[in-house]
DNA sequence: CATATATATCAATATATATTGATATATTAA
DNA sequence: TTAATATATCAATATATATTGATATATATG
C-alpha cells in the first residue's frame, strides 16, 4: 500500500504523524523519552534527572501524553509515565514509511 | 551500545537527532518528502505539488537541505531536490533506538 | 486536622519558526 | 541584449511553543 499524498484518509493519516514527530522533536522530551527508555518513572525522578522545573517538566510530560507517546499509571499521590510502545511503534513505522522508499 | 543520556558523544547525537526531528515535523515538509519518495523533482514541480508560494517552498526545502534530509542537483537553470537516503535512515535507526527498547 | 509531598494548571513572557511580499541572481530563450 | 523562467534571500509579521512564576488539587503523614 502506497502512500500517495492524496486521499482524506492520507492526509489524516500525514497530520497524526506530524503531531506526534512535533512531540518528540524537542530536547527536554527526547530526554524524557530516553530516561523511560529503562522503565517507568514518577514525575519527580523525571525532574530530579532533567533538572527542571516541576511545572516545566509536567508540560512536557503533557504533550508526550496527548500525542500518545507516554502513558500513565497512578499510584497513590505519584504518576507513573512510560512510552507507550504500540502507539509509538506504528508512527515510526508510519513515518519510516513516507520518507523511505520500500 | 545502549544509550545513557549521559556522556557527551550521546548529548550531541541526541541535539542532532533533534534538529532532524524539527526539520520534519511539518507538515508542508512532511508532504514534501512524501513527494520526494517517488523520486527526484525540481522546485517548481514542488511548487505545483504543494500550491504554495515559491519563496515559501525554498524555505522550507532549506531546512530540509540543512538537515541532510534533502541533497540537490543542479541541472542548468533548475535545481533538482531529492531524499538523502543514507542519512534519513541513520536518523531514523537512532531516534527509533532512543524511544524502544531494543 | 494540619502540614508536607506530588502533580497539574494558568497567565504572562520569551523565543523560535512559518508565512508573506519584495527583491536579487542565475540561466535560458527570443 | 532583452525578456522570461527558475531559484534563493531578506525584512517584516504572524503564529506557535518553551519557559517562568504563582497557584490549585490530591494524596500521604504526623
Amino acid at each position: 500500500m502506497k502512500y500517495t499524498c492524496k486521499t482524506k484518509q492520507n492526509e489524516e493519516h500525514l497530520s497524526n504523524t506530524v503531531k506526534f514527530l512535533k512531540a518528540v522533536s524537542d530536547e527536554n522530551r527526547l530526554k524524557i523519552i530516553c530516561f523511560l527508555n529503562a522503565g517507568e518513572r514518577c514525575v519527580c525522578e523525571i525532574v530530579d534527572f532533567l533538572g527542571l522545573s516541576q511545572n516545566l517538566v509536567s508540560h512536557h510530560l503533557k504533550v508526550l501524553r496527548k500525542q500518545n507517546v507516554l502513558k500513565t499509571r497512578k499510584d497513590g499521590a505519584k504518576v507513573f509515565y512510560s512510552i507507550y510502545d504500540g502507539q509509538v511503534k506504528d508512527n515510526i513505522k508510519f513515518f519510516s514509511s513516507l520518507i523511505l522508499k520500500s
